[in-house]
Order: structure tokens, then sequence, then C-alpha cells
DNA sequence: CTGAAAGCGCTTACAG
DNA sequence: CTGAAAGCGCTTACAG
């Protein structure tokens, strides 16, 4: 292989000098046709591309995001990441993956640094607002995603998720529950807690209170442990409200096989997010949408603009919708 | 916010020159204690981090490694980028990710190499060979992940897909299934030829042949399409193995839901991948395991041996196993 | 062990 | 529109 073709060797070709090569990189450069068409011609047969690095030395930006994810397992992620990925690539950036769970925040902090992100989204659940901070306070952009964390400065894309928590009470209310139950995600996390406080909200007002509740934490094991905990007795709920869907699985899993209960017979369930799993037959999960293609497009906009320097405010929470399925439908 | 801070700003603070600044931060370089005391004193006061891109410009590293994935809601894809980036980040690399599905593969070689990627893991189905062709061209080293193309100096970490076939073959002969089928997954993949080579080479030995085959792309819709057109008629096979995990699962929905057949009873179905959905209750599928875990850490020690220009051979195949599950036992 | 100097590949005012 | 020159932040022989 020839060793890398440079500028320089592309104004030799072409009789002209490197800046007029790298005027016909950059769009808006004022460059004559005739001086372009050569520059085009002589790079196209050198196979030459500009050093995006070298690039990003003089111009100070990258163009390369940051994204801290984790939690890949459940599927809301991995759906995420390509839309964030595929958005990013359209509008010419380059996502630079950080797995959230692969080091501590610090050391990934200075990590995404030391390669000049232009840009941060957080999308890892726990220890976000660290890692935040520390990118902030070197004037890096940052943006979180599906998490908050209240802090000043901050801009975080989020659903609303309060009014999805009170959609699934009113829809248990209206189905005629009495005993309703709660699984809850990490309770650290702000999804969890906007989530919950929908959901038990719209339960007093309707003279009821919380049943029975167990914890989690947006793990599946631990999920698991806790559909049995509440379930392995006689008086256990008739509608179980599940923080995420990745959890509701595992519950209905639990219900249905090892104790022996039938969805939506015995108990109804209802999850959040909506992931693909939802609507599969053998789950047919009723659950809270998530606008993952909306959350995507104004995380996308808000860095960008962001980047832009332009003045940018905390976005509107993204509306959700109710998907109900058969885990909570009674004919 | 500060300037950016430069090795000058810490070299003046320490009273040291520039070079010994980066000799600090350099692994193996000869500095005093002393000088190297003062000089981290002063980057740490002054929240000093070399610059990645100021550095790869001169060594000719970036220590980015690109990759190309698409799928991401095939649950095994997820998986690998998640031990990957991982794995890359522990080895001091960090991932940079294509969406392969994102633009087309002229377009992304491009972009990778205008990253000046150090090197490229290549797991997206479609189209790989071009993407490949061009990009070892430029002398990039690059390892497909989970296919294989037969080009020349091709570097390819792929499980024993044919073994995997026979496994299942033979668990169906063992179970005494006589009319068996397959659907399988893109045609045009080494994943679904070597699969299905084991699978009816074994079939054939034992006198049987293929009783039914449909085609289901590794598409959830196209697997559903298929498993309607396979079992919709009253001579239906007694035994499918379908080339994946994805599939398979939307082939026990239908074949339940739709069909009203009965897993194991009426039909045994295994799949490939053995991803965490095969072992959830709901499905309980018996599947081919590939070793993820193999399979990362022999992706990422051959692609970092071809970097650092050491001599590299074709890695031999990632054993599988079987992992019987409830869908093809019949007590 | 240490510093001055050159240079990685590019872009950007500055003249012309 | 175009070129010469400076410089982005760093590393690396080269002397000392």
């Amino acid at each position: 292989m020839p060793g890398k073709i440079t500028s320089l060797d592309v104004a030799e070709k072409a009789g002209v000098s490197r800046s007029a090569v790298s005027r016909v990189f950059t769009p808006g450069a004022s460059v004559s046709d005739k001086t372009a068409t050569k520059v085009r011609r002589a790079a196209d047969e050198l196979g030459y591309r500009p050093n995006v690095l070298a690039r990003s030395l003089l111009t100070g930006k990258s163009r390369i995001i940051g994204l801290v994810v984790a939690y890949l397992d459940n599927h809301f992620y991995p759906e995420a990441l390509e839309k964030l990925s595929t958005a990013l690539q359209a509008r010419g950036y380059h996502v630079l993956v950080f797995m959230g769970s692969a080091a501590d925040p610090e050391t990934i902090a200075d990590e995404m640094l030391d390669y000049q992100v232009d840009g941060l989204i957080l999308a890892s659940v726990e220890m976000t607002s660290d890692l935040a901070d520390r990118c902030r306070a070197t004037g890096v952009p940052v943006v979180l995603f599906n998490r908050r964390e209240e802090r000043p400065g901050e801009l975080a894309i989020v659903s609303d998720n309060y009014a999805g928590g009170r959609m699934i009470a009113q829809h248990f209310l209206d189905a005629g529950a009495k005993r309703i139950g709660h699984i809850a995600g990490l309770e650290s996390a702000s999804t969890q807690n906007d989530r919950e406080a929908g959901f038990t909200d719209c339960l007093n007002e309707f003279g009821q209170t919380l049943y029975a509740r167990q914890v989690g934490a947006y793990d599946p094991v631990r999920a698991e442990e806790a559909a049995r905990a509440m379930f392995s007795g006689a008086d256990y709920p008739d509608a179980v409200f599940v923080a995420n869907d990745y959890m509701a699985i595992k519950v209905m899993d639990v219900v249905r096989s090892e104790i022996g209960l039938r969805v939506p017979g015995d108990v109804m369930i209802a999850g959040f997010d909506d992931v693909p799993i939802a609507s599969w037959k053998s789950y047919d999960l009723t659950s809270v949408r998530q606008n993952a293609d909306a959350m995507v497009a104004e995380t996308v906009e808000t860095l960008i603009a962001k980047i832009d320097g332009k003045p940018v405010e905390q976005p509107a929470l993204i509306p959700v919708s109710l998907s109900i399925r058969g885990s909570s439908r009674r004919d």
C-alpha cells in the first residue's frame, strides 16, 4: 500500500496549492470551478480523503459524539442506540461508544474528553450526575437521554413518565381492579420516581392506595424475586404495574410458569416502554409506549444546537401513549 | 471555562519543557522521578490531559476501532456490541459505531477511513465484502465478526456453525422426528449456509432428507410468513430447525398462537445463538449456543495482533454447544 | 535525563 | 479566486 495520501500530494498532482485542495473539501469555501474540477480529479485518482483528525486539531471540532450506555440487555437501549447513531450519522457526526459498566465514571469522563468529543449523550442510569457534572465543567455540551437529575444547566430528554404512570392506573381502575400492586425499577432513577408518582397519584384520586409493592431495580433477576414475593401468598394483587417491560416479561414468566396464575384472568399486568417484545404473541403485554423516534430526534436537535452555540432551553416532555394488549384485557 | 490546557501550560507551570510533559504521559519514556512528580502535580492542578487527536497525528495511531453493525433488534448483536466495546476499552481502544443500515458501504468505508481508525470490525451481514475489500485495500486491519466471505487475506471470527447444524439434526433424529423441516436465514450469509449444510448432511447420513424448507432471511416478518407457509397445511413437519433464535421466537408465536399447534407435542422447534430470550419460560427454546465471550475475545486479540503488526493467522472456529430445552423435549 | 526543533495533516486569516 | 505562512497540540529523533 502507498503511504498515506496527503493534501500536498493532491496539490502537486493538480498543480495547485494545499490551500486550494483544502477549500475544495470545505463546503462553502470560494474556489473556481476549474480548480475544483482539477483537484477532485486528482483526489479521486489518488484516493485522497481529508484526515478528519488533523482537521479537528485546527477547527476544534471532532464531529465525534460520546455516548455512554449500559443495559443493552434491556431492549429499549439497543433500539435507542441504533436510532441515535443513525440520526447523528445523517448530520455528519459519529458516535464513540463508552460502556458505562466497563469503568468508573471518572475514567469514562476522562477518556471521552481525551477524544475531544464535541458533545455527550448520557444514557446510562447510574452515576449519571457525577459524569455529567464533570463533563459540563469542561464546557462540553451534555444531554441526558431517558433520565434527568435536576442539575443546574442540565438538558434532559425524557418522556412524560408521570402521565404514563397515570394512564396505567386509570386503565386498571377502568377494568375494575381492586388490589393494585407495583413492581418498582431502580429507586434512584427519575424514570422510576415519575412513573410511580403518576401511578399512585391517580390511584389516590380514586380512593385507592397501593395494595402491594416490591422493588425489581430494572434487573431481571430481582424482578423475578419481586414477583415471587408478591405472588406467593393467597392474597396477591389483581393488577400490577411493572416499571418497565424488561422486568414485566420476567414477572409474567414467574406468574404464569412458576405460580401458575392466568394473565389477565387472575392478574392483569402492564409494563412501560413498549419494546417490540411487548407485542410478541407469547407476552402480548400492555405497555406505555415511549416514542423513541421523538426522543432521539429531540436529543440530536438539542445537542447539536448546543454544540453550535445556539441558545437552548430544556425541551418539553415527550408524550407517551398506552398500548392496551391481552395482558390486561378482560372481555 | 478556561481555554484548553495544553502541554505547554503544564510545562511552564512545572518549569520544564514540553518534551518532558509528553514523556510523563508516555508509558515507558525516560523521565526522572522528580520531573515526573512536578509535571503530574502541575497537570492535576490545571486539569490537563493529553489531546488524543493531536497525538494520533504524530503516532499514526488513533486508538479508535470502527465497528459496523446492524440488526440491533436481533438480540445477539447488542450483546456482542457490549462485550466488544468493553473488551476494547480494557485494552485502551474505543469503538466508533457505524450503522450499516444508515448508509451505503462505500460511504461507510470512506467515513471510517476519514477518522483514521486503527482497525475495523464488521458485524453487519450484508454487503460486507465490498466494505471489507475497500478497507483492506487501504491497509487497515479488518476482522469479520460472525460471518466469513472467503476472501484472500480475510480474518473472520465465526462459530462452528456446521457442527451446530449437525447437533440439531442429531437431536431431532434421537427424538424420533420423521418429517424434519428448516426455516433458513439469509441465503447469502455464511452462517446460514454452514448451519444448513451441517443440518442436512447429518440428516442425509441417517437416510433422511429435508421434509420442508422455507426462507425467513433472518427477518422477523419473513420468518412469520415462512412459518405460516410451512404449517398451514395438514402435513406439517414434526420438527423444524430455524436458523436463528430471533426468527425461531416468531415461528413459535405463529405456530402456537395462530395455527394452534403445541410445541413440542405437535412440532419440535430449535433455534441458533442461544440468546437470553431462548431461556425465558414462555419460549424455553432449544438452541445452539454461540460462545459470545469467546468470539469477542478472539476478535479483539486477532484485531489487536494485526494492528500491532504481528503475524496473524485465520483463527480456528469457535466451538458451539447444544442447549436442550422444552421446545424439543419429549418425555 | 532533558530541551530545542522539526513535523504529523490540515485550515485559515492575510495578501495579492 | 489563490498561495505562502502560521499554527492546532502533540511526539520524537537528535544533541547535549
